[in-house]
Parts: C-alpha cells; sequence; structure tokens
DNA sequence: AGGGCATTTCAAAGCGCTTTGGCTGCTTTC
DNA sequence: GAAAGCAGCCAAAGCGCTTTGAAATGCCCT
C-alpha cells in the first residue's frame, strides 16, 4: 500500500492525502480525518526511503563506533545504549552504528553526514580538543557530546556528570577522614573524564594543603587487570597512599584483589571509593567489603543524550547548552579513618 | 556531485555512467576507465537514499535491541559488536539497531522488513521455538541467528558454539577428578544456550552413573549477585556439590564471594569451572584464584556473523547451513580431585 | 453581479539513482 | 550483399514520497 494507492482509494491526490498525513494546515478537517482513518485501516507507511529521497531526514540517529583490533568497545557503552533506546523505543527513532577504526574515523564521519544517513549524531568518550567535536560542528549536523571537551574555541551542546565534583568530594572525605596520602586509580587521561577527576582530586587536597603527588596517579583503560596492577604498584612504595579513588568499578575488583594479594585489607589499611556507573551485573554493595561510591547512572545519561538529539532534529532545542550532572557520594563499608 | 552531473561531465548518460561504476558489462573498458577516474577525481559518491530507492537495498545490517525498564542489555552484547564491528568497517556495513520492549518486538521486526530498512538482520539469545525467528523467517529477509533454537520446524542458519560438549567436558573432567555432585549454576534458562549447557552437564554425569539434581542446579540472569545467591544456596545445603560449573563470569565473581564469605576455599572445598566468553575487562586468569574455563570468544562470533550476513546479501551462502563452534577447556588452579 | 480573498484541492516537478527497452554502427555469417 | 548478431550507448520510465505553483471553490463585501 503506497501513497498512490491509498490516494486513488480516497480519490484525493497524493499531495492532499500526504499533506493531511503529515498535519499541514491546508486541508480541512473532514478530509484529514478521513485520509488519516484510510490510512489506519489499510495499515499504510509511508516509505522512508522515499521520503528520506524527498526530504533528506532520515529518522535515524548516529553513532560512530570505534573499532579495530586494538580497540575494545567498553562495557559502559552497553548501558549507555540500554538508557538510548528507553528513549528512542516509543519515538520511531533508530539508531545507525557506523564502526570505523581511527584512521578512517574523519572520513566516516563525512561519509555518514554526506549521505545524510542520520539527522542527528552523538559523540561520545571526548578527549582533550577532540577532533570529532570540531568536524561534527563545522559540518553543521545536530548533534551532542556525551561528556565535554576542553580546549575548542566554540561551545557545543553536552551532557555530562560532574566528574570533578565527585572526585573532589570524595577526596574531601578522605581528607576529613585524616588521610594525607591520596592515591588517584584513574582511566585512559587522554579522555576528558579522567582529567576532570584527577582535577577534582587535586583540588581537594589542594585546599588542606595536600598535594596529589604524581607517583600517586595511576591511569590506564579501565580493565580488572590494570586495576590489579595500579593498585599494587601504589601499594608496594615506600609511602603508599592509605587511601584511593578509583575510576571504575572493574577496576576496583582490581584493586580488592591486589590488596589482598598484598595481605593488606580494606578499609583497614587502604580507604577505597569507586566511581560506578551502575551497572546490572556488578554492583558495588556486593563486593567483599561494600564499596563506597561516587554515583551516576551512565543509563540514565544514555536516555537523555536521546531525548535532547530528538529535540535538536525536531527544532526544539538549538543553541549549544551544556547539561552537567550532579554525582551522588555513597558511603558504605571501605572507608575508615587514618591511622 | 551528483550523476547527473557527472555524467553531463563526462558527456554520457547517466546509464552509462551508473553502469560504468557498478561493473556491468555492456560498457567499453576504455569508457569505464574514463568514468571511474572522473568519479574518484571529483569525489563522486552515489546517494545512499536515492540507490536504496531505487533498488531496495539498503547497505545495512539490523538488529531489534530488547530495551524495557525490565531489561538490561548483556555486556556480552558489546564484545559481539565489536567483532560484528571489524568485519563491517571496511566493508561498508552499517549496523541499525532498533530498540524495542517485548510487546512491540514482532511489530518492530514488520516494520523494519517492510520498510527495507536493512538487507538482513540477526538475531541473538534465542530461546525454545523462538518466535523471532519463525518470524523472521517467514518474512524472507536474509538473517542469521546468533546460537540456536529448538522445536522449530524448520531449519535456519545460524552460528553456536558448542554449549553442550563444552559443559559436558567440563563436567567430565571434574568426574575423572572423582567429584559425584556436581552444581550448576546457569544462565536464564529460558535462553536455549541455558539448556544446552545444562544437557552437557546431565549427560556426562549419565554417562558415570551418576545424576544432575534439579537441586543442585541454580538459573538466573548473569550478574555477579545472581552468581553469589546461587552459590550461597547450593553450598549452604546438607550435600553440597563439591564442584560448580558457571556459565558466565560475572557470575563466577559471586560464586567466589560466596565460597570466601562461607569460610570456603576453591578448589579446597569446591571446584570451579566457568564459562568465559572473552572480556577484554575481566580475565578468568586474574580471579584470585585463576579460573578454569571453557573459553570462546564472542567477538568471533560477532565478526563470523556479519560475514555470513555479507555473504547472504549478496547471495554467495543461501541455505540453512548451522555452524557450531568447538569450545576449548582451559585448565587452571581453581579445580581439584574430589576428598 | 462581480471583484477580492481565504480555503481547499490538484497536477506536476523534483529528490538521485537503477533499469528497461531501443537505437546505433560495426562485424560476422551464409 | 542481405540477414543476423553484438558491443556500446542512450532516453526515459520508474522507485514513493514531498513540495511548488496554480487552479478551483465558496464566501463576503460593495
Amino acid at each position: 500500500m503506497n501513497l498512490k494507492q491509498l490516494s486513488k482509494m480516497l480519490e484525493l491526490s497524493q499531495t492532499t492525502v500526504s499533506r493531511a498525513l503529515n498535519g499541514y494546515p491546508e486541508v480541512s478537517e473532514e478530509t484529514r480525518r478521513r485520509v488519516m482513518d484510510a490510512a489506519k485501516r489499510h495499515g499504510y507507511r509511508p516509505n522512508p526511503s522515499a521520503r528520506r529521497l524527498a526530504t533528506g531526514k532520515a529518522g535515524m540517529i548516529g553513532y560512530v563506533l570505534p573499532t579495530g583490533a586494538a580497540v575494545d568497545i567498553d562495557p559502559h557503552f552497553v548501558e549507555f545504549l540500554s538508557g538510548l533506546g528507553d528513549y528512542a523505543r516509543g519515538h520511531e527513532l533508530d539508531l545507525v552504528l557506523s564502526p570505523a577504526d581511527a584512521a578512517e574515523e574523519e572520513t566516516t564521519y563525512r561519509r555518514v553526514v554526506a549521505n545524510k544517513q542520520v539527522d542527528a549524531l552523538y559523540i561520545s568518550a571526548p578527549r582533550r580538543a577532540d577532533r570529532r567535536i570540531a568536524l561534527v560542528h563545522q559540518l553543521g549536523i545536530p548533534f551532542i557530546v556525551h561528556g565535554r571537551s576542553e580546549g575548542l574555541d566554540f561551545d557545543y551542546p553536552f551532557i555530562d556528570i560532574d566528574n570533578e565534583g565527585a572526585f573532589h568530594d570524595a577526596t574531601r572525605l578522605f581528607v576529613q577522614l585524616g588521610h594525607k596520602r591520596v592515591g588517584l586509580i584513574n582511566g585512559d587521561d587522554t579522555q576528558t573524564f579522567a582529567i576532570f577527576r584527577e582535577r577534582g582530586v587535586s583540588r581537594a587536597l589542594a585546599s588542606s594543603g595536600l598535594a596529589l603527588e604524581p607517583r600517586h596517579v595511576r591511569s590506564a583503560v579501565m580493565t580488572e587487570e590494570n586495576g590489579y596492577r595500579a593498585a599494587r604498584s601504589l601499594l608496594e612504595a615506600a609511602d603508599a597512599p592509605t587511601a584511593i579513588v578509583c575510576s571504575s568499578l572493574h577496576m576496583s575488583l582490581g584493586v580488592v584483589r591486589a590488596v589482598r594479594d598484598l595481605n593488606l585489607s580494606i578499609p583497614g589499611d587502604v580507604s577505597l571509593i569507586s566511581h560506578d556507573d551502575v551497572f546490572p551485573w556488578l554492583k558495588p554493595e556486593n563486593f567483599p567489603v561494600p564499596l563506597s561510591t561516587t554515583r551516576s547512572s551512565i543509563r540514565s545519561a544514555g536516555a537523555r543524550v536521546a531525548e535532547r538529539l530528538a529535540a535538536r532534529i525536531s527544532g526544539l532545542e538549538d543553541g549549544a547548552r551544556g547539561e552537567v550532572w550532579p554525582v551522588d557520594l555513597v558511603v558504605r563499608g571501605s572507608i575508615a579513618g587514618a591511622r
């Protein structure tokens, strides 16, 4: 059932039918009703390819998926996706993933935009002065950044959590508990979220006259193994930190293992606060010692990104508004006062 | 730069240019070269929307993403996706995710197919007599199932790992080590993979005159927490199993925690073999006691699915060939002989 | 009665590609 | 030397929608 058939059936022109269906004002209410009715009854759905060709609108949002032999997609992505899906479902929005490795990333963005494959796209895990943001900004397609970049000479719309604030608060708590040597086990420090987190820790220490020693900082891709290595090297040193802030629950698994391997204990010998993105499959309260966390649901962020993307597509939102979400500090058994 | 402009520039008809570009034979080699050259020089890329409208081919593969308040996307998905991306990248294949909750799942499949949004799709995490498979089969779009269903009265193409064989071998090893009471901590048993795994355990026990006691079986969504609960209830019982086969690394985290909480030890009091889908962020060799596993990279499966999907789209593959991959049994410190 | 105007409808021209069917010349065949 | 075959090219007709520009209709007003 296509437009032609439907309009013939109604003895109306394609124009009128099309307009009736798309809510244009120059159609009488009666006609509109008649058309809507018939459309529903015959299960008419406009062919998206045709519509796209005619309008240039795709009805999809895009994401350039980083892949490649050396690249592992983060499990965070799956939670973000859940959120995105929560919104997209029910809004007739599909998501197009265009896999690309680092070398062809720019080409891929250009292709996706030039082909009008999607109406908007989002960018995640931004780095400093992220080239993707500059590119997409310049290409003029609606977009939202999940996270923030720095050192870009223009504003752009984003949603991010208050990483600096979260890690500041966590660290301040440690300081209040009397800890002097605080360590940071961070994610990949080419990512801005890691930069912000480090800044938060530094700032909190600084405001008590303490400093974040470079030798107390580790940063790496957030796996259990890297968490283990980082914790071990931190804790085996002469003036080991007595408290650690860690960027991810997966890394924290490694931290816990390292602490145990060294015959130390949490929180007896070392206090631990981890960031928690709220994974259904791994919860901080279920760690051997329940983990204190800075918590922020990455799934909610996904839903919000989808929502704003939809708003931008339909012109309800524009400008470069950045949105920064506060982060909860949840205290559990993994922290104690310094001895 | 579109076809019209390009052909005008070359003083050829659109027909000829189009044919030259798409490798049709009725174009002289010289003309083809000339066209190809000009196309490359001017960076001509056919508009996919137009092409799609004309051919009905989308150049994309689809996946209906289960979402909904009660649904969590599995972290396995992210690894599968990595594999899919590995192949898709470099083959100009994009992936369309259409989020749908259980209620609108069927509608969504129908929509995606009717709209010709994608050329092929894949289905994962199949259940017994999976309705999605029947539906997609009937709709006549190329597809591949990742996993297998049972109780369907037709054949279909799939790729799956030998879940039964893997768990059979794991269990047989336990039996050979003298274990009489083997427990199974399985994933959601409405999924066929879980059914196959249980079957593997049963069969191995049966062939030594033993039986898999229903009270030694647990099954739930594969989270750390569920692993903990399952292990606890298994191990606190009177005739607790002395060996456990577990369906996932995330669950195994919980098992390990439960064992510790109960003041037991691995492998002293209980031996453990887990299935390992090969996640970059969590490795069995880095468990407190290195975990023996049945290992199969879900990422490779993703790549293979993409490859076969591409083959089916271009008509290089058809029929209902199922592919079953053997699974490695990797022995590490988590198993010991029964006392 | 006729002009002005708003409302409602329509025919037709795109959107940019593929593909059908046909038209040239040129070579082959008997 | 005419018939047949073929390689190479083209014009035009789709694909199914949106949108432009114009026409028809009905109403009010002078």
